[in-house]
DNA sequence: AATTCCAACAACCGCGAGGTC
DNA sequence: TGACCTCGCGGTTGTTGGAAT
């Protein structure tokens, strides 16, 4: 509701930041965690705002975080959960370990964006330019259009409840390592993820989205970026948990699923459960929606899995769906590797 | 050598959600 | 119940450094 005046306070610094006051912000977080922002600043001796402090803290100075080039299979999850997620960055963030979102933001804007247009793939439909313009009037289309949608507000319910946790879960890490220093320094967000997509899934068999409160189903056509002109969406105006009550997700596993969405046959939620965790540090997200994309394209046996249906049409569709993704794959690794633009 | 242009990235701004009193 | 506070998110702007002219 109310405005935070925090930044509009006269006298307060703006602008780089300088590396005194990066050791002071460091130093005051090391010994005492940030705890309320807005009180931060003068307990650390920092003429900045609050919120200035935790964007330099979580954008900038967190141990946790990855800095430099990023590799190709970072590129092609963004471009993948973009194309799934739209603009929303911090969700595609949760699957890129190590990795913030203002960064991938960042990324996403001076290059993802540019090398998909270059490519003729309309960066925010993520389908070819020539396509996007007729794809309004192509039933087809329109069927597989709605097919990702419904990934996508499956995976954006995850996503948001496994966000929460994810904070949580570092909350409680960083309160731990307060009272009981170690030495591994700050908690693995990317491990607590994964932790969640365990968590997350066998909620799911266990009967719907567990504890997995409220995971509204924000995504729109016009926030996820895939217009309505393009990529006509369904209708989905409930909540995870609603959706169970009215049998989306049911608690026998995912015939439901099956049944309605054919991009979802290669989803097995069963599948995630099972998955590895590689490491504390989460090098490796093996689990869950990433690996699957990851995958689809080049596993033949994901691609079959399991099916059941024998109707044409939905091979032809989950065809395309795979061609889609090759198509990218095959562009960003071309590109990558003979483009003079890299 | 000076200037202009442009890409890359850090940081800011405004908004909304959720919590607290 | 509603005003206020805090925080996170996404869009945008500002700054910087290198390339081009």
């Amino acid at each position: 509701m109310g405005r935070s005046p925090c930044c509009d306070k006269v006298g307060l610094k703006k602008g780089p930041w300088t590396p005194e006051e990066d050791q002071k912000l460091l130093a005051y977080i090391e010994e005492h965690g940030h705890g309320s922002w807005r009180a931060l600043p003068s307990k650390a001796g920092l003429q900045r705002c609050g919120k200035s402090c935790r964007l330099r803290w979580t954008n900038y100075l967190r141990p946790d975080i990855k800095r430099g080039k990023f590799s190709l299979q970072e590129e092609q999850t963004i471009i993948q959960l973009h194309a799934l997620l739209g603009n929303r960055w911090s969700a595609i963030a949760t699957h890129l370990p190590k990795r913030t979102d203002n960064e991938i933001k960042n990324y996403w804007n001076t290059h993802l964006k540019k090398r998909l247009a270059k490519m003729g793939i309309d960066p925010i439909t993520h389908k070819p330019k020539s396509d996007a313009l007729l794809s309004g009037t192509d039933a087809h289309q329109s069927k597989n259009a709605a097919n990702l949608s419904h990934m996508a507000q499956w995976e954006s319910a995850r996503l948001e409840a496994e966000a929460r946790l994810v904070r949580e879960s570092k909350l409680r890490s960083f309160q731990n390592r307060l009272t009981r220093p170690t030495t591994t320094g700050f908690p693995s967000s990317a491990s607590a993820a994964q932790l969640v997509n365990k968590a997350a899934w066998n909620g799911v068999n266990n009967g719907g989205f567990c504890d997995l409160e409220s995971p509204k189903s924000t995504l729109t056509s016009s926030e996820n970026g895939i217009g309505p002109s393009t990529m006509p969406m369904t209708e989905f105006v409930g909540t995870a948990s609603a959706s169970s009550e009215t049998g989306i997700i049911k608690q026998e596993g995912e015939q439901e699923w099956k049944g309605t969405n054919l991009a979802m046959d290669n989803i097995n939620p069963l599948s995630f459960t099972s998955t590895s965790i590689h490491d504390d540090i989460g090098n490796t997200m093996e689990d869950g929606f990433i690996n699957l994309l990851l995958n689809d394209s080049s596993d033949p046996s994901l691609s079959d899995s399991g099916k059941e249906s024998d109707g044409s049409e939905d091979h032809c569709e989950e065809d395309n769906n795979n061609n889609y993704w090759n198509s990218i794959f095959d562009l960003v690794n071309s590109s990558s590797s003979v483009s003079p633009m890299f």
